[in-house]
DNA sequence: TTGTATGCGTTATCAA
DNA sequence: TTGATAACGCATACAA
């Protein structure tokens, strides 16, 4: 941002040549340094507050000791402690986070990965997938390193690293049928996502696990992961008449959704209807009433994640594994035994 | 992250010399280029899914084409709205934006800024300014491009983009007064803040131009903007005995404390007393009650501070402007006429 | 232990 | 209109 000061200016203050400098400054090769001179370097660069050039740096050893990270949106409360999960282990090895918002475009987000490209980060980390996704499944053939957080792509090797999205489902609805609910509604997520349709098998399957039959009906599907997606699909369900007394949402701003529609249709949650959300964002723990949910570790999956992409880089043969990371159900306040 | 194609390449297929190939792919230059020439490059270079090295061109032309920006933390829902507005104008003009988080820890954002010097931003946005800070002073004076969101600086000339606090709590002062409360305390935020600082002047300002006498008993100050520094604050000022019927928290997490507290002493708000946050976070229309609270324009703070970010790139020696985004009051539910 | 030469991919400058 | 050459700042193979 303002000229700063070459490894030759040091080298010239210390009065040695750039090679001894660039070896007195790096870690790897200051051994071979006499300690002396090594000692006048150091203090050559501290006195100008050399910064080397990481760009320069980046053109001659092919490592720019970047990361990209594509995201539907950083808005979403979901995404930040993922983000930091991701920061923290990546600034901990020296790498820098390049963060990029796709707002669910897949225009906006293939310009997006090839900007990444472009400023040649050593690999990526997509919480954007989708399940048919060829953008990425292309790029990780090529070599790209790359590993999905909270969404997978299907029939793929990429690694991945999410949360238990069919334990996470197959908890709630158990917790509402042991309150005594069997009319148990799901408004799904987008079925384009891992986590839409992962979810959405995993309501079918506890349903059928408890010999309760599903009305096809009470199973309704959000196009987004949003509020007012969320809102329209409940919206719709209550409108075809049906009369569930639980929902379990795909999400949880999908569950306020359901809750702005409760709300609409006058029943009070829990007493009149039951809900539970997914992710246990942030604040959801202060809503009216405090939403109960799944819980899933999103700082621990950022983390995870980043040392996966780590090890990939380190060790590009590594197999390609898929964590995924244990949900808890979180109970709080929106769900109660059905009204008799 | 892997082995793109380089220019030279994209020139050999086009049969063009690497310098022509340049031309004829820049904007800039491509008009001193024959059309059957510049069409053969840019056919290459689509063949190749050619995209330009960041990194050499950056070092060749002494831009990165790359903004920093400096945050407190990620994860405070306050930062997000900002970040996307700096994104989005950013990005319109080519920039990439790059997220560090320094967790209010000095020593850590030195570290930070020091990467983000070597990475050769060509400006930074900083969220986290002090009132005494001179790490900024110095870089700002040996030229590094900045702007301030959010916060500023004491006595600098640093530019800047803030929402109005001192009106904010203006408003908020006088909207409790026109209630009929008169015992209004404030929940202040860190004093080397300017938004801790100019936020608990306004309310003594406002106090006085009511002609209503200031109860140092009523003043607390929480040293940090988060919830439990905030309940730490508020607790203590329970404790000493004063017994307000309003409070002004100096942002949304300090008012989140006080709500905290408010239930631990078994006072409903607003019926028992009163609350007003700053920031209109996400999700604080959503608290029980939903809270009434200062609104500032974060994605517009956000956008403006890119803009100006860029016109000073574009343009060094324009003068430093400080903007204040103008702040609205959101009555919601957590304020009412004080109990008689 | 230190220095020399070279090149990473791009663009600026100059020459043709 | 196009080509040749050098240079950005750094790291590395090789030589001394």
């Amino acid at each position: 941002m303002t000229n700063s000061p070459t490894l030759k200016e040091v080298a010239q203050r210390a009065g040695v040549h750039v090679t001894t400098a660039s070896r007195a400054l790096n870690p790897a090769t200051s051994s071979l340094v006499n300690p002396a001179t090594m000692r006048r370097v150091q203090a050559a660069a501290r006195e100008l507050r050399y910064q080397p050039n990481a760009m320069a740096r980046g053109l001659k050893t092919a490592k720019s000791m970047s990361v990209g990270v594509l995201l539907p949106d950083l808005t979403n409360p979901l995404f930040p402690p993922i983000v930091r999960g991701i920061e923290d282990v990546l600034a901990a090895s020296g790498y820098t986070t390049l963060i990029a918002n796709t707002d669910n475009d897949l225009e906006r987000q293939r310009t997006l990965f090839d900007t990444l490209r472009a400023r040649q980060v050593d690999g990526v980390i997509i919480a954007t997938a989708r399940r048919d996704d060829n953008l990425f499944t292309e790029a990780h053939q090529q070599g790209v390193r790359m590993v999905m957080v909270n969404r997978r792509v299907d029939q793929s090797d990429i690694p991945s690293v999410t949360g238990d999205d069919h334990d996470g489902i197959a908890m709630a609805v158990r917790h509402l049928i042991e309150l005594g609910h069997t009319r148990i509604a799901h408004v799904a997520g987008p079925q384009h996502t891992s986590t839409g349709r992962t979810r959405q098998r995993a309501y079918r399957q506890a349903l059928d696990d408890a010999g309760i039959e599903l009305d096809p009906g009470l199973l309704v599907t959000a196009n987004e992961f949003t509020e007012v997606e969320g809102a329209k699909a409940t919206r719709a369900m209550f409108e075809a008449g049906k009369r569930p007394t639980a929902v379990v949402a795909a999400n949880d701003m999908i569950a306020l959704g359901c809750l702005d529609v409760f709300n609409e249709r006058r029943m009070r949650c829990p007493d009149d209807i039951s809900l539970v959300g997914f992710n246990d964002m942030p604040f959801v723990d202060r809503l009216t009433p405090p939403l109960s949910t799944v819980h899933v570790p999103h700082y621990q999956i950022g983390a995870e994640a980043a040392r996966m992409l780590l090890d990939r880089l380190a060790n590009p043969d590594l197999p390609a594994k898929s964590i995924t990371l244990p949900a808890t159900l979180v109970l709080r306040e929106s769900t109660a035994a059905p009204a008799v």
